[in-house]
DNA sequence: TAGATTGTTAATCGATTAACAATC
DNA sequence: TAGATTGTTAATCGATTAACAATC
């Protein structure tokens, strides 16, 4: 029985769940168990088991999980069973990697639009998408009913151009910027900061 | 009275403490509280000042932190109060905008070499660097007794390319392949998947 | 001093693990 | 059937919070 209230700490491992089906199946794998997927990805059987019990059952005894299957239901879960429009802000050396990244696409996500204060780089062009200016943030956002913003720009920049993406009617942020955004309760964001992830591990050398 | 054993979830935070201290030192604020500090990061100032606990005794009673000292003691606590020589592997689009990146080196750590396994790119230069060879990688590592590596390659490379890394001496690894690594228990690594942080927002649009 | 804030203890809360009946 | 593995319960473990004496 699924129950109410899940934690967020169990959605934030449903994805790399998600991620090692998706890599079983391109492997043609077409079964797996909880050890076995506990084993390739460092966590215990019982905390996969635990973790899937929240949103229902997708196993069989003896057997263990259909690869597809539980990839698909874990889609379902998480809403990339669909595509979601994203707005990426800020066109520097990280902005143009991540428009050129292929990776998003066949997980969820596709940017489409490009947005930064510069006005050289406003009208350019990365790949088939131009870069437009941020006044025009708002209106596009609006009229393509965007929720998902990825925010590339410096520092000094980054908590002006979220409070910007709120206005807007942005849901969910991605965050570049080496900097804890201050944001209404409730709102997502979430940061990738390199230097925090090396911090993590300098400690222990 | 620091105790022996640390959460990695408490050392893990620490990054986190530090990045803010380091903003309030550039805002020239002398003086800081666990309240306050926990208000901009959304944490309680209970748990900073247990976190810090483990430490030592960094604060003063009715006054809270000296902005400049906690900065750091939270680096030498971390063993940022030095630069770590880092290597780069994987010389696409998101490696060359770490090899951009200027964010490291204030923060303890200077990319000092970068390889790649197309012989295209290798020679070319990015900056000072000179893309490098794989087959160097080794010699390099050994010879310059490096420790940390970034590795920016395809998926079906990283784990490939880890070993590598392990082989050569290398003991903690930032991965940005979206792919989790099959490596000894123990070992240190980080990973950086963007579409997991988005695909944990998403549940909850 | 009076007010404020630390460091720490104890209580609470939540997450992980172990174990096992159910069953494929 | 016999062996294997699930989903779930209860026990354990660990992390967070509340509270407060100490003290600047």
């Amino acid at each position: 029985m699924p129950s109410k209230q899940i934690p967020d700490i169990v959605v934030g491992r449903l994805p790399v769940y998600l991620r090692a089906l998706s890599h079983l199946a391109a492997e043609g794998i077409q079964v797996t168990s909880s050890h076995e997927l506990g084993k390739r990805l460092g966590i215990s059987a019982a905390q996969i088991r635990k973790d899937l019990s929240h949103f229902g059952e997708f196993g069989k005894q003896g057997t263990g999980y259909n690869v597809g299957y539980l990839r698909d239901q874990l889609k379902r879960i998480l809403k990339v069973d669909r595509e979601w429009p994203v707005v990426l802000i800020g066109v520097g050396d990280l902005g143009r990697a991540l428009a050129h990244y292929g990776g998003f696409v066949d997980r969820g996500f596709r940017i489409v639009a490009l947005f930064d204060n510069d006005s050289n780089k406003v009208g350019q062009r990365i790949g088939e998408l131009e870069i437009m200016s941020m006044e025009t943030l708002a209106d596009v956002v609006r009229e393509r009913s965007i929720q998902v913003a990825m925010i590339a720009v410096p520092a000094a920049h980054a908590q002006k151009v979220a409070e910007q993406c709120m206005a807007a009617g942005i849901k969910a942020i991605l965050n570049y910027a080496p900097i804890t955004l201050s944001l209404p309760d409730g709102t997502l964001v979430q940061h990738i900061d390199p230097v925090t992830h090396l911090q993590r591990m300098t400690h222990y050398l």
